[in-house]
DNA sequence: GAGTGGTCTAGACCACCTC
DNA sequence: AGGTGGTCTAGACCACTCA
């Protein structure tokens, strides 16, 4: 026992112990891939109970510094943002991944009458039957994506199977006689999964994931989808260029190497 | 008690009781605003001991169904999304929020000098001089985003009192020369929020955070801002409309209304 | 089999809120 | 004062991983 932690700043002893842990993987004295100290080890180090502990753990988790694996141990985590898959999303395009070999997996495909919001979206009647496909997009056989896609059935009979079986997007459109189509609005928000959501992505509870809705417009204007899509926020994050200046080079700027 | 909950099944017992409640109030037996059942009633409810209903509550907080205050108790989260404040990002203007009151508040300026990655979102050499605001914005006197803001200080000195005095960032721009910005780039992520930010944003801690960074450039391609914004994510969403088809009403398709 | 984390118990004391 | 959640302890058994 190198220290015997006492309640005395009125700080919460499991702060501590994540403030020093945490501490010592910012400084790189734990470095990515690192196993820390067992949980045993932490409790005689510093003198507290095992529930202690793992609250403090539970915290850097949390924070997104270390993965936990059940008999192995606790790992600094590599590289928080450094493999992040930079998706662009354009005018006229489908969000696509550069230079990346991606699959997109149809889980499931029902036909459903639209509730309020779905109508709206689509601008359909509610009731008017709708699409509802379920995807899994993996990129280099990683889960990154899953999307709920609506479609209006009356106009696009059949377009899951058109969608399983091309990948381009523009040319399942033009199969319906939609020439080109043009994202009409995009909402990006973020939240925590849930358990479908964390086990599909096969992501941790605790990373958050990034949420996006998206409606695609034909030529006249016409809604032919309505997409929300959860998105591992380690895994991806969303890149919007908008104007001819963008880089490539634009894409190693790192947040966690700013000052504080 | 109502029912001994017995570890028949293999699922932890805190996941039943996350469940069950999680369950109860998805089906709006315990509404909006409404207090769940005390820690201790739980536990005779349940027949597990309180770390066990307290891990369940845990859950449920970071899925965001519940809010839970010391002395209070535990209460069913209102309309996760519905207070949202949706942020348009146009090509030219800032980002700026319609119909509310805001302000933002200039938490610190220091000069410092450009590192690598911040050289290269700047288009500076390293070393050069960057002037560095922290910026608080708040909505209806509820914080929404917490701001790290670099200019080049060299073509921008004292800015942060330009700043300061004057909310318009098109007219604090003019003062120093450039007619018109434009947005060269912006990225999106999330993850979950460090202490400070928690802070200041007076969120939970295990409330999501969407991350975003963005680079302004003026008319000639020159970059003017590097900029990297955390927004709480159950306050702010991101709007990106990107052609004329986009409408007011959009704003009212919530996701928590969608088919499982 | 030894070591790791995952779950769970039955207590305890404290800080905060409300009456 | 009594009820609430926040923290903490000292045990226990289990599931998983690896040599």
């Amino acid at each position: 026992m190198t220290q015997k932690l006492q309640p005395i700043t009125g700080m919460a002893l499991w702060r501590h112990i994540t403030d020093k842990l945490g501490d010592a993987i910012d400084r790189n004295e734990l470095r990515p891939g690192d196993a820390l100290p067992s949980e045993h080890d932490l409790m005689s180090e510093y003198g507290v109970s095992r529930n202690t502990v793992r609250r403090a753990l539970g915290r850097l988790r949390e924070l997104g510094k270390i993965e936990v694996s059940q008999g192995k141990g606790a790992f600094v985590r590599s590289e928080p943002l450094q493999h992040t898959i930079t998706v662009r999303t354009r005018f006229a395009d489908n969000l696509a991944v550069e230079g990346l070999d991606f699959d997109v997996q149809i889980l499931s495909q029902r036909k459903i009458k639209a509730n309020e919001s779905l109508a709206q979206a689509l601008d359909l009647k509610t009731g008017d039957p709708v699409i509802y496909l379920k995807a899994l997009t993996s990129v280099e056989n990683t889960p990154v994506s899953y999307g709920k896609i609506f479609h209006p059935a009356d106009r696009f009979p059949n377009i899951a199977k058109a969608r399983a079986n091309n990948s381009n997007l523009a040319e399942v459109y033009e199969g319906f006689g939609v020439k080109d189509f043009i994202r009409r609005v995009t909402w990006i928000s973020a939240r925590n999964p849930t358990e479908e959501e964390a086990q599909l992505l096969r992501q941790d509870a605790i990373d958050p994931v990034l949420l996006s809705r998206k409606i695609d417009v034909d030529t006249e204007g016409v809604p032919v989808e309505f997409n929300e899509t959860v998105w591992s926020a380690r895994r991806a994050q969303l890149c919007l260029p908008v104007s001819e200046f963008a880089r490539a080079e634009d894409e190693n700027i790192r947040s966690h190497v700013l000052p504080d």
